[in-house]
DNA sequence: AAGGGCCTGGACAGTCTTGTCCAGAATTTT
DNA sequence: AAAATTCTGGACAAGACTGTCCAGGCCCTT
C-alpha cells in the first residue's frame, strides 16, 4: 500500500558496506527500518525478526544496539517528536501579507513531503490509540499546533472567537483529508484550492498569494 | 482507552442463559465481541482465543460459526458496511429550509452515538490502510457520502465548484475531528457550533435552526 | 426414553514471536 | 602481533496464536 523507499542498508558511508557473511549495521540502520514498518505497517509490525531480515542481520545484533523492543519503540517516539510539530509552529508564524498567505504557508509543509512527514504522524496517531503514554505526547503535539494555527488567525484581525473555530476546520480538515489518504493529482488538489481558501477564512482569496502557492506547489511535484 | 460496553453474552433472549459449565453462544455472540475488539483494539487484537475468553467459551467452538479468522473478519466487514454509509446519505437528504439546517442535519447522526458508530468507521478506515480489499469498499464508501453532501450544498443554491471544495471540508473535517478522538463535553462542542457554521456554508448561521439543533444533541448528552 | 444432530472441551501439531547465552568473527587499540 | 573490544550467528527456552481432530455433553424430535 505506502510505498516509500525501502532504507534497506543505504547508509552515506561506502567504508562500512558490509564484507563478505559477517554484515555490520549501525543503530541508525534498525531505526530507519523500524520507523518505515511503523509507516508502512503499523506498530504490531514492528518486529524485531521482521527488521533483521530486512537488514540481512541475525535477530541477536538488535539485542546489542536496544535493551529489548520496548526501547526501541521508544527510541521512533522520540524520532518522531523531533520532527513534525515544530515545523507546523514555524510556518504558522512565517510573515504574510494577508491571511490568504498565511493559510498557504500553513498548507506549504503538508503540500511538500520533504518537510512535514504525514506518513510518520499518521502511523504515530493511530500508535497513540492503543498506547496511553503516546497517546499523553500526541494530544499535546495537536494542542500546540492548533493553538499556532488559532494565533495565525488573530494576528490577521479575527476575533478570538472565529480563531478559534477557523483554526480548528482547517487543522481537522487536513488531517481528515490524510486521513482518507487522498492520492489526487496535484493539478486536481489545487483547482480546489481557492474554494477551500474561501471556506477557511470566510473571504475571497487573494489572487496574488494565490498563484504563488500554485507555482509553488507544481515545482514541488514535478521534481521534489 | 477506548471504552464501551463489553458485550460479553448479554443477548436477548434470557431462554438461552448458560446453565452450568456447558456455555453455549451463538455466532452473533461471536460477532459481537469480534466487533467491540475490532474498534477497541483494532483488527491485530480480533484473535480468536481472546474472544473465546471473553465469550466464555473454548476456541473450538468458533470454528463451529466460521471457518477460519480470515472468515470471520469478512463477516465484521460486511457488518460494518451495512451500517454506517446509507445513514449519512439518508441524513444529506432530509427537508431542510435552509443550508443551516442541513448542515445540522448531516452532523446529527455524529453527535448521536446511537446512530453512527465513528468507533466502528474509524477501525474499519484504520484497516484499510492494511488490506487492499478493505481499502476499495472503504473508497467506495467515501466517494459516496462525499457526493451526497455536494448535492445538499448544490440544493441550496451553491455552485458545483463551491459545493464540491465545501462538501470536501465539512467531511474532512468531521473525520479529522474523530481522528483526534477529541473528548470534548457537549456544551464545548456546541460552543464552538456557531463559528463551525459559519466557516462551512459561508453565511452567518439562521438562529432557529441552530437552536433546534443545539436544543437536541444536549437532550442526546443527558438522557442519550 | 432413546436416538440423532448440534455444539463444546481438551489434546495435539505447527508457526511465529521475544529474549538469553555464548562462541567466535571482525575491528580497533595497545 | 597480540590483546581487548565490538558486534553477529546459531542454539535454546518460553509463550501466543491458528487450525485440526474427536470424544462426549446437551437438547430436540420422535
Amino acid at each position: 500500500m505506502n510505498k516509500r523507499a525501502n532504507p534497506v542498508l543505504h547508509r552515506d558511508d561506502p567504508d562500512k558496506a558490509p564484507l563478505h557473511g559477517h554484515v555490520k549495521v549501525t543503530r541508525e540502520d534498525w531505526l530507519n527500518v523500524a520507523r518505515d514498518a511503523l509507516v508502512n505497517d503499523g506498530v504490531g509490525e514492528v518486529k524485531v525478526l521482521t527488521l533483521g531480515e530486512r537488514l540481512g542481520v541475525s535477530r541477536s545484533s538488535f539485542y546489542w544496539y536496544f535493551k529489548s523492543r520496548k526501547h526501541l519503540l521508544e527510541a521512533l517516539l522520540d524520532d518522531w517528536e523531533q520532527r513534525n510539530t515544530q515545523l507546523i509552529i514555524t510556518n504558522t508564524e512565517l510573515p504574510a501579507l494577508n491571511i490568504t498567505e498565511a493559510a498557504c504557508n500553513f498548507f506549504r509543509c503538508f503540500v511538500d513531503p520533504s518537510q512535514f512527514d504525514q506518513g510518520l504522524d499518521f502511523a504515530v496517531r493511530e500508535w497513540s490509540r492503543r498506547e496511553t503514554s503516546v497517546r499523553l505526547r500526541i494530544d499535546a503535539a495537536d494542542t500546540a499546533r492548533i493553538a499556532a494555527v488559532v494565533r495565525m488567525f488573530q494576528r490577521h484581525g479575527y476575533s478570538d472567537y472565529e480563531s478559534d473555530t477557523r483554526a480548528r476546520i482547517i487543522y481537522f480538515m487536513q488531517l481528515g483529508y490524510h486521513a482518507l489518504e487522498v492520492r489526487e493529482s496535484m493539478k486536481t488538489r489545487m483547482g480546489r484550492l481557492e474554494g477551500y481558501l474561501l471556506g477557511f477564512t470566510g473571504v475571497a482569496p487573494d489572487p496574488e498569494a494565490l498563484k504563488t502557492f500554485i507555482d509553488f506547489a507544481q515545482s514541488i511535484d514535478s521534481h521534489g
